[in-house]
DNA sequence: GACAAGATTAGCT
DNA sequence: GCTAATCTTGTCT
């Protein structure tokens, strides 16, 4: 049985939780379907100085979420088509949160397919933020969800074999137009689920 | 009210 | 590599 990581675990600077949470298992039981992917690309959003992060000089409106308390979940809706699942980090207040880019699935596969297409590749199932909310049928009913106390929707504390020997790579962040100098987007080096860009070539290890 | 931008994706060329 | 699709949110009037 899977055990959702505890708050302390959020309640850390916001890039720490970012690279952290590498290699970890998002689990979600979605209408008696257990769907399990593990974490493989992250992009950190920090309030206090960063132009690119929703609460950067604002504390009303869609932001409000990222002022909640680290573990909370913040999703929204972009472009008229995609939802993005991001995890706040840090004190209440503080207005940081975690974006989750890439997961590989583990899980459930079966029903990924059946939302994503059954012809789709395996690794193009979950490679972008959109692609991972649409096969986990994550949308803005899960807004504001507290992934520590909700047993259907967390991240576990059990990690996975190999965990700690991950080499971690670190780059500028995907998509943004405010904020592009800050070095703010990590995923895990030689995975395959990495969503497929530029960047990953000249990404550095850290 | 109106309007532009947006933490994207899929489908072409 | 380029671009249309699509709609919520923020900003301004």
């Amino acid at each position: 049985m899977l055990k959702p990581l505890p708050r302390e675990f959020y309640l850390r600077d916001t890039t720490e939780v970012a690279k952290d949470l590498l290699g970890k298992v998002i689990a979600r039981k979605y209408k008696n379907t257990f769907l399990t992917g593990k974490i493989v690309e992250v992009e950190a959003y920090i309030g206090s100085h960063d132009p690119a992060c929703h609460a950067f000089n604002k504390t009303k409106g869609r932001c409000e979420v990222m002022y909640l308390i680290g573990g909370t979940a913040y999703v929204y809706f972009v472009y008229g088509n995609h939802y993005c699942f991001n995890v706040v980090t840090g004190k209440e207040g503080e207005g940081n949160a975690v974006l989750i880019r890439a997961v590989e699935p583990l899980k459930g596969l079966k029903f990924i397919k059946s939302v994503r297409g059954r012809d789709k590749s395996i690794y193009d199932l979950t490679n972008g933020p959109g692609k991972f909310c649409e096969a986990f049928q994550i949308n803005l009913r899960d807004n504001g969800k507290d992934l520590v106390n909700d047993k259907s929707f967390f991240i576990s504390l059990n990690n996975l074999p190999g965990y700690s020997k991950q080499v971690i790579m670190q780059s500028v962040r995907i998509g943004i137009n405010k904020g592009k100098e800050f070095p703010y987007r990590f995923f895990i080096l030689n995975n395959p689920f990495v969503s497929k860009h530029k960047l990953n070539e000249t990404a550095v290890k850290i």
